[in-house]
DNA sequence: GTGAACATGTAAATTGTTACATGATTAC
DNA sequence: GTAATCATGTAACAATTTACATGTTCAC
């Protein structure tokens, strides 16, 4: 299973990083696809650093609101790759638009037009943050996430764009009619 | 903001049903894009019976066990419409397949190829799925979200199967050579 | 000097899942 | 009669978000 602590793992198998730069890298690695609240992230880091699993550059003693570099130990690694080798195939969706779509015909024309433009300008930053480190050297597996991060983004905008706006334009016929 | 409540809202603007076809016509229109489990769902069917969002067929008394459908109230309507007007175009993904992918150079090939293939099952299934409803009458809503689930899958199948694969047999001969 | 971005952390509240407990109905 | 599916609900647990509290560093 790929859980918070995992992902810190993760970020920090590429090199340390503080806490707040975790965050960052994953929503630049990931966009949309991944993201973590400060709130989840430094209790796990914690726990990950209680377990020995990464080390912190202001290790014993210096209390709180001190800058701290984490770095993946030994340990750690070993325990990344066991959860990568049972990491499941699977992606879980929350979609607020498709839901509120499926229901497009009980919607006003404004809320209809509204949720498409909001999904197309999110979809086009996500295309944007995909690309941006596309550039960048990296591991074939940063490509891979890339490339299909695009892909993905790329369906759903000529979707919205053409069909779905054809779409959206029936139903206002209906509505007249 | 579309929450377990409103999703039921939405499903019984539909017709009337019982907790359990609630939660089958959700897996039935939106396939992996919204899920509710029975500890979501027969709380939020409570309050909604507390707010007069909806009445039940068996309402007072006859307690516990006893088969009741649920039929959405003029209340209800109100409160569906004003929840889908303030409804965002957003979608919350959470990826393992991606995350996994990320790290690829770290994985074991047989992780690699197995990740893809489950992938690719559940697409497949997904798929099936959004084409199943695509025959039924149904609205244009249905019809919008029928035919973009499907584009996502497709794109996302098309992927896999090409690019994707190729990058993950790129990583299979760096890693020899 | 001041605003933006950097930086860490806690606690309450929300939210949802999983497991449990129970029983009816239908098809073989 | 028995297995599968239909059906309702609760309670313990897990996870995460949101809001709060605090402070630093850097560019203009």
């Amino acid at each position: 299973m790929i859980d918070v602590r995992c992902l810190c793992l993760g970020v920090l198998s590429l090199g340390e990083a503080t806490g707040y730069e975790i965050r960052k890298r994953l929503k630049a690695y990931f966009g949309p696809y991944q993201g973590v609240s400060y709130g989840a992230l430094y209790p796990a880091l914690a726990k990950l650093l209680a377990s020995g699993e990464v080390v912190s550059s202001e290790a014993a003693a210096a209390s709180t609101l001190e800058k701290r570099s984490y770095k993946i130990t030994e340990k750690g690694r070993e325990s990344l790759h066991s959860s990568l080798d049972t990491a499941r195939g699977q992606e879980q969706v929350r979609s607020e638009f498709m839901a509120a779509m499926f229901f497009a015909d009980q919607l006003k024309k404004d809320t209809l037009d509204r949720l498409i433009d909001e999904r197309l300008a999110e979809l086009r930053g996500d295309m944007a943050q995909f690309q941006g480190f596309r550039g960048s050297p990296g591991t074939e597996g940063q490509r891979f996430v890339s490339r299909y991060g695009q892909v993905l983004c790329r369906a759903a905008i000529d979707f919205l764009q053409g069909e779905g706006r054809a779409i959206a334009s029936a139903i206002e016929r209906d509505r007249q009619g």
